[in-house]
DNA sequence: AGAGTGGTGCAACAGAAGTGCATTTAATGG
DNA sequence: CCATTAAATGCACTTCTGTTGCACCACTCT
């Protein structure tokens, strides 16, 4: 049983391989990646799956779901430091203008906000947008 | 001349019919609107017409576009306090999750973020998900 | 009046998201 | 080890948002 595999299972999610597959591709990308890069990269594979493999591993916890801005939904495995389900410690997401890639910044915490009366938090969502490290230096 | 021609008058944007009554309609909510929030709004106009009215609402710096995660986008008029043109004073935008309606929270701007080393931040988005006032209340 | 610009209406397309159903694959129990 | 069952996959199709091209209309300016 590979290392993968027992991660899935920890998650009880059944280690098909297809979705070991797509576990491996989206742990050798260091963005984000939508469901057109994945079908891409597995010319095989039917969207639906790509799709429902996403959506189960998003309800399992083992990728989160990003929405850049650009309203194509992105999915990046869940980080150690990444706590997806606890409201207040949640990781800020970084959208390059240039190569269009969408990286997730860990270390970086959305910082708490005062809402007006009546408002509950439940969840947040930070974006910055501009140029990525591998843009900008040239 | 009426006061929401003056208006449109003031950022170039000839007032025809169609453009007051769109103006109108969003100055009227309260809330944040899609396209199929207006189109639904005015049986009778097409999507393309009110979609080019946005957009070019929005380059006119009439409105500003929202993006609050649900894949779809909201559009709301420009408040004297929403600098939308400079980022540094972006104000930040809460999604309810009951009644699905997006509004413009434009005293609370977003903290400044320190990023890594070779970002460079041109534009940020932040959007609290949650129950707004309305729904909180019972 | 005629030319020109910009706005509007109509039709069609692209791409992402989502659903229903039949079939295959994997886990489980005798 | 096979049979049963539940889950995963593949295929077809639909829906919705966003977008573009083209023709027509309205208005302005000379």
């Amino acid at each position: 049983m590979t290392e993968i595999e027992k991660t899935l299972d920890n998650k009880s999610v059944r280690p098909t391989a297809m979705r070991i597959l797509i576990y491996k591709f989206m742990a050798g990308k260091q963005n984000a990646v939508a469901l057109t890069d994945i079908e891409n990269a597995f010319e095989k594979a039917e969207r639906t799956t790509l799709y429902r493999t996403l959506k189960t591993f998003e309800e399992k916890g083992i990728v989160h779901q990003i929405d850049d801005g650009t309203n194509i939904s992105k999915f990046a495995l869940c980080q150690p430091g990444c706590n997806c389900e606890i409201d207040q410690d949640l990781h800020l997401h970084f959208h390059c203008g240039q190569c269009d890639k969408t990286v997730c910044l860990t270390e970086h915490k959305i910082p708490h906000i005062n809402l007006p009366a009546g408002y509950i938090a439940e969840d947040a969502n930070l974006v910055i947008k501009g140029i990525c490290d591998s843009c900008s230096d040239h």
